[in-house]
DNA sequence: AAGTGAAGCAACCGCGGCGTT
DNA sequence: CAACGCCGCGGTTGCTTCACT
């Protein structure tokens, strides 16, 4: 007869080992299913069988109401998770890999005049799911950027706005100012912010897609010039904004005519209509211009 | 060989817009 | 016109893989 002292230690070495290599074997889910929400609707990752079904199911009934898809599918998961697996991977023409460099290219450009919207950017890019560019922009492209020493969010060089960010966390007596960074957040996010407005403007559910080609092919805003004296604007209505003590995130005080107007200076709202984006023509955008962005970097 | 961090990817969550009642 | 519910989008998280030490 063994002591349990002694077997008490040989069972949890036993149990964590047993789990280990479930867990690396992916066996859990059989061992220990994952039961999902109390309404027993299943979560995480898809199984061959269920992927099955799923595309059986849309040949046969086309995409309908995502509601009633899953019982009708005989699928346990919320009409959502069957909605994202459809576009994210099981579409047909869906492209998986690795992105091109012409990719990233247009990610980058498209990037720059829409800011975060994903699934406008990824209706100029057949076959690629807003998912699949967004994951490739968070974990990549602007982590290269960075590096480059381009803001992701501005599409500018970042050595300007540390400068002037250092100056305004200088003024700042607060100790709450971080100086740690070259770079102040509220900046970043406030740009980030501001792009998402304008985009919001001119993308997505309140205009088409051609309205959208309609801008990016606008001479008045392809030029570079233009889009220069638009940033340096930004800029100057920034560093006045700094100026002010009770505006730390300034583009958040911006309202729809103060948007509006930084929109018309640089040509955004005054838009023609007439040809088609061209990615190889990027360099409009500063970003290949200033040569932060060379071949070897892609 | 083991440990660790970065990168890549899949999926979920919360919110806002829009259509319907 | 308000309330409600669904859909789509963007942000975020968590897991796996890979590279490096």
């Amino acid at each position: 007869m063994v002591p349990i002292k002694q077997v008490f230690p040989m069972g949890v070495i036993f149990i964590s080992a047993v789990y280990s290599f479930c867990l690396r074997f992916k066996w859990l889910a059989i061992v220990v299913p994952y039961v999902g929400d109390s309404d027993g609707t299943k979560r995480g990752e898809w199984t061959e069988e269920e992927d099955r079904k799923l595309v059986a199911y849309i040949d046969v009934y086309g995409i309908g109401d995502w509601r009633f898809l899953p019982p009708k599918a005989g699928l346990q998961r919320c009409g959502k998770s069957c909605r994202l697996r459809w576009l994210n991977y099981l579409r047909p023409g869906v492209k998986k890999g690795k992105f091109t460099p012409q990719e990233e290219e247009t990610i980058i450009s498209f990037h720059s005049i829409l800011g975060n919207r994903w699934a406008t950017i990824a209706q100029q890019m057949p076959g690629r799911s807003d998912n699949d560019i967004k994951n490739h922009w968070n974990s990549c492209l602007k982590k290269r950027l960075e590096r480059n020493g381009i803001d992701p969010m501005t599409h500018q060089p970042m050595i300007n706005l540390a400068v002037k960010t250092q100056s305004f966390n200088t003024d700042c007596g607060s100790s709450s100012c971080s100086t740690a960074s070259p770079f102040s957040s509220s900046f970043s996010s406030g740009s980030a912010r501001l792009l998402n407005k304008i985009a919001t403007g001119i993308s997505s559910r309140q205009h088409g897609v051609d309205r959208i080609k309609n801008i990016l092919s606008d001479p008045s805003i392809t030029s570079i010039n233009g889009q220069e004296e638009g940033f340096e604007q930004l800029k100057i209505d920034h560093g006045k904004m700094l100026a002010s003590d009770d505006q730390t995130d300034d583009f958040l005080m911006w309202d729809e005519e103060k948007t509006r107007h930084f929109m018309e200076e640089i040509g955004v709202m005054d838009f023609q209509t007439n040809g088609v984006y061209n990615p190889s023509s990027s360099a409009q955008y500063g970003v290949y211009e200033s040569g932060l962005l060379d071949d070897h970097l892609i």
